[in-house]
DNA sequence: TTTGAGGGTTTTGTATACAATAGACTGGGT
DNA sequence: ACCCAGTCTATTGTATACAAAACCCTCAAA
């Protein structure tokens, strides 16, 4: 994501994370002019910027009706889990078949470092910002199967992390996570591809529950029509 | 596929199709001057056209230097494949738990219409054409997971078709095919998901040991800078 | 009060014009 | 003969202008 050689992809980089920090709600409208006077540029690059968020199903368009912010039932929200479940899970088996020796102790080292900073309580934020990402990216990365990682690091995670954003910078479990991330681990060292695939399973489940308890609570869903700012007559 | 709207979609639809045919080959570049020349229109909707084709992963689009028609090594295609046989294993076993007793007996039905046109022998051709593809389609639709059949049916299949175009036009084991289809249909009746899992991977690795064997031989490969038709000088 | 039709406004889709970058070509130097 | 630099052309990225469709508001009729 770093460098923008092309303005529309500049807008695309910047709309990403807008909409992922949630300065950009779900089904929020994506004016093409509004756009342009935020951002700059004529609509011609913004028209693609939106175009690529499309592509990345973070916005859906309709012809002649425009762009909106995709928002997403509870029930697309736990097809998207179960289609993340199974990827990750198969790109942890194959981590375990597939990673150096050198790429596994570098997890470990990580997950040391993630201990040490729970360990300090401050890093608690720390370790769901970033730790937690960079743990599950290693692996996926660690399958060696490209697809597979474009799959999802660029499309589900982005969406995953979303609807995240809110609920989970505060205290979802890291203690468990920690140790659960650190039986992860030990299989793929072993070698061991099955039970490597069964406990990233049975870990994303565990999230996947604890997502959903919290969005029912708060009912952060989508609404069937559009998720505006209307006076609640 | 059907009703295009907008100028944008129906060349996105046209190109896609003349992907898949073959009629462009991959590594060709995609040039906006002569695609309005052939299609019409200005270069604004053919650009939008290739960033389609580009979100569907079918073309390669490269800053200031153009769009080519992806071009996949062994490797790539071996990627894509494992993914596929993951998700659609897995939406088979999805598709034994939530198919309606309505769906599986139209699957039941399907088979036998394929079994008569494999006995009529000029059968053949249209099993592989639509059938084998509406038998995995139906399957992937049991699911009843929305995201799952978006990834399988919008972005995998396209690029599966692509390069199974030249080889599986001819005899590609159907009585083989057939039969394994008939284990699966007869474990989702059953509401065995595991089994119908279980059988549905290995019917893919069979078409994928397949499609590698003749891809090897016949060596239509990504060259790896670029597939034109410059003079072999 | 609700519903439907009509027109006006706004927004998107498309066309054209301009700017900037990449790639080809030429020429000179080593 | 090969390589490098500079220019020149062709193609893409961006800006602006025009066309068409969708939305909204008004108004009238049931």
């Amino acid at each position: 994501m770093s460098e923008a050689q092309t303005l529309s992809e500049k807008v695309f980089s910047e709309l990403t994370t807008a909409i992922v920090r949630g300065e950009l709600l779900p089904g929020e409208r994506l004016s093409e002019k509004a756009l342009v006077e935020r951002y700059g540029g004529s609509r011609a690059p913004i028209r693609e910027a939106i175009q690529k968020l499309e592509s990345r199903k973070l916005v859906i368009r309709v012809p002649h009706a425009g762009a909106r912010v995709v928002s997403l039932s509870l029930d697309e929200l736990r097809d998207i889990y179960e289609v993340r479940l199974e990827l990750e899970s198969m790109a942890c088996r194959l981590a375990a078949q597939r990673m150096t020796d050198d790429e596994v102790r570098g997890l470990q080292q990580l997950l040391q470092e993630h201990e040490r900073s729970i360990e300090a309580d401050q890093g608690m934020s720390y370790y769901q910002k970033s730790g937690n990402l960079d743990f599950h990216y290693r692996i996926i990365e660690g399958s060696k199967n490209h697809r597979l990682h474009q799959m999802l690091c660029g499309d589900l995670y982005h969406i995953i992390r979303m609807y995240r954003y809110r609920t989970s910078t505060r205290n979802e479990r890291p203690q468990q996570a920690l140790t659960e991330h650190q039986r992860i681990v030990e299989a793929i060292a072993a070698r061991d591809a099955e039970l490597a695939e069964l406990l990233m399973r049975r870990h994303i489940q565990a999230s996947l529950t604890n997502l959903e308890t919290r969005m029912t609570q708060e009912s952060l869903l989508s609404q069937p029509t559009h998720t505006s700012e209307e006076n609640p007559s």
